[in-house]
DNA sequence: GCCGTTTTCGGCCCGACTGTTTTCAGTCG
């Protein structure tokens, strides 16, 4: 997959053109740059398929970007960038973390002190030369040392699950300001993206400057509770905004607004840019004008309170945070305006789940006795629990054979008698072995009311043996719920290479059933992965992996997952009630 | 450099904060 490659290279040709014009130029390359970041399909593959036409066919690339792509699929190299980067041979994507330079500021510190990367970076500021430059100052330099620090202590994106409760945290203890009238998360955060770069909050009062002063304070005064949020440092404040670094490692933007423009503030904060842009524009067309602040026609502002109103204002019906990605959904919303019916999902919502599907007890690698998880599920309200331990062939696990099931099975039925309100059903996660087969025998899986199947080893094959070795278990009439389909880790292992429109006729045909898993680590499928899933009819259940009690709030992560994949409540299994639940495999074997 | 229900030219999302300068460029989101 060369996208990434390109994607990088497209960023820096941006910002060295950047550094002498103010362009458009720079920003077409930025754009590629992001299109190709987050496009599903392979450049490689387009390309060998259609050629450059097809290449230009891509939203952001045309004529000039698509023949570049083409010579790096060809040479591996592109010229344009190559003659940029020997003018100015700095290391951009390094030195452009530094907070408070850009493009501008890099060229000016390479002509002037030959400044190419972090370290000389750093000397040049230390011996005071910075300073001495004209545009930079005292305080320049010494914030320009300050970034260098936190640049490397490296890390600038975080797992969702990590940040969340900090930001709850937050927010929470600003609720607590008399001066606080409403508050919100935005960002990428509340469209619950997989990973997160920082922190957006916004707030409405009367007193803005006020609500600045005591958020900085609040959070840097040595009151602050041993290990609850600290700022580490306040990079600005100012009236109505104020961005800072919290000593967890990521950076937060506090805005604060005035109560009637709440709505277009929020639409605005939580983005995506793609979206927002495409939404602007749309506006544009109509005659107005879209900002933080509200929608204007003229001088007069027409909506701004909420965000439903915002996007009416402009023709458009309420689009959830967690579709705004700019691939697709204002399309869709735009033939909904126009009367079409169910453009835009009805998106399953967070009180949706019935029952949790995928549970590890003390009898595998699970930390809590099946009574203590069972206590747990039905505390938050579910109907339902699939105790799933791990079987024989992942013996690092303690996994059960046969006898050990059918004797768990005896203790799980002792549980129910005991247990009003829940019900516990049997079931185990076995392993696809190399040939497709399970490692356990069909006659005990056949007493078992759910069984999930996944792939724990030999992760790398290649694609037609992978993906022949999970359609071969899709086919199994005993295997409901193959499990995290794709083996991936966020941001650590890309997850084995497979067909996976051929895994889901298979999964279509079989009526078998996919896994969302909602582990922290996890989050597989992906979302665009559910959406091509429901979009092929297959059946999805998520999962939370729960290795403790703890665990059971993962299932937020996957809702939201699931949500960014376009997924109704339909066509997620567990939303169903326990009967129906089970009807639906019923009719499987 | 890209794009088109103003389609091959002339637009391109929009505003806050900082630092260094005295009116604004650069950076960021």
């Amino acid at each position: 997959m060369k996208n990434l490659e390109l994607a990088r290279i497209f960023y820096q040709i941006a910002e060295f053109i950047e550094m002498d014009e103010v362009s458009f130029r720079s920003r077409a390359y930025n754009k590629a740059a992001r299109v190709l970041d987050s496009l599903e399909k392979d450049v490689q593959d387009i390309y060998q398929k259609g050629g450059t036409k097809a290449l230009k066919k891509i939203p952001g690339i045309g004529e000039a970007i698509a023949k570049k792509i083409e010579e790096f699929i060809k040479t591996g190299k592109v010229k344009t960038y190559q003659r940029l980067k020997k003018q100015c041979p700095v290391d951009l994507e390094t030195l452009t973390m530094v907070e408070g330079l850009g493009a501008r500021k890099i060229k000016i510190l390479y002509k002037k002190l030959g400044i190419r990367n972090l370290k000389d970076l750093e000397k040049e500021a230390k011996m005071g030369k910075i300073s001495e430059l004209e545009g930079f100052g005292e305080k320049s330099e010494k914030n320009i040392l300050q970034a260098i620090q936190f640049v490397k202590a490296g890390q600038n994106r975080f797992l969702i699950s990590s940040i969340l409760p900090i930001v709850r945290q937050i927010i929470n203890q600003l609720k607590e300001l008399p001066q606080v009238y409403k508050i919100s998360i935005a960002g990428s955060a509340r469209r619950m993206k997989e990973t997160v770069g920082d922190i957006d909050i916004l707030v409405t009062s009367n007193k803005p400057d006020k609500v600045i002063d005591s958020f900085v304070k609040m959070f840097t005064s040595p009151k602050q509770s041993e290990g609850g949020p600290r700022i580490s440092k306040v990079w600005a404040k100012g009236p109505t905004k104020s961005s800072v670094r919290f000593r967890a490692g990521f950076d937060c933007d506090l805005r604060v607004v005035k109560k009637e423009s709440f709505g277009a503030a929020l639409q605005y904060f939580t983005g995506s840019k793609d979206h927002n842009i495409l939404i602007r524009k749309i506006a544009k067309k109509k005659g107005l004008k879209l900002n933080e602040y509200g929608v204007f026609k003229g001088k007069k502002k027409i909506a701004g309170k909420n965000e439903k109103e915002v996007y009416q204002a402009i023709g458009l019906p309420y689009i959830e945070p967690e579709l705004r990605t700019n691939t697709g959904e204002i399309e869709a919303a735009l033939r909904q305006a126009q009367g079409k019916l169910n453009q835009l999902p009805k998106l399953i919502n967070y009180n949706d789940i019935k029952g949790e599907i995928h549970c590890h007890s003390n009898w595998s690698d699970g930390s809590r006795t099946i009574n203590e998880l069972a206590l747990s599920a039905k505390k938050i309200g579910y109907q339902y629990l699939v105790i799933t331990d791990h079987t024989k062939g992942l013996t690092i696990a303690n996994g059960l054979d046969e006898a050990r099931i059918l004797r768990q099975m005896k203790e799980i039925d002792k549980v129910n008698k005991s247990l009003k309100g829940i019900k516990i059903l049997k079931g185990c996660e076995a392993n696809i072995k190399v040939d497709g087969t399970i490692d356990i025998k069909d006659e005990v899986l056949d007493k078992l009311d759910i069984v999930l199947a996944g792939v724990h080893f030999r992760l790398k094959m290649d694609k037609k043996d992978m993906t022949e070795r999970i359609i071969k278990a899709i086919e199994n009439p005993h295997i409901d719920i193959i499990v995290h389909p794709f083996g991936r880790l966020i941001d650590k292992r890309p997850g084995y290479q497979m067909d996976f429109k051929q895994v889901l006729k298979a999964a279509k045909k079989n009526k078998t059933v996919l896994e969302i898993n909602a582990h922290t680590s996890r989050l597989d499928l992906r979302d665009i992965n559910i959406r091509q899933a429901v979009e092929a009819g297959v059946k999805l259940a998520i999962g939370s992996d729960i290795h403790s009690v703890n665990c059971f709030q993962m299932m937020e992560l996957g809702i939201a997952q699931t949500r960014r994949g376009w997924a109704e409540k339909k066509d997620i299994l567990n939303t169903r009630t326990l009967t129906n639940f089970l009807e639906f495999f019923k009719d499987k074997e």
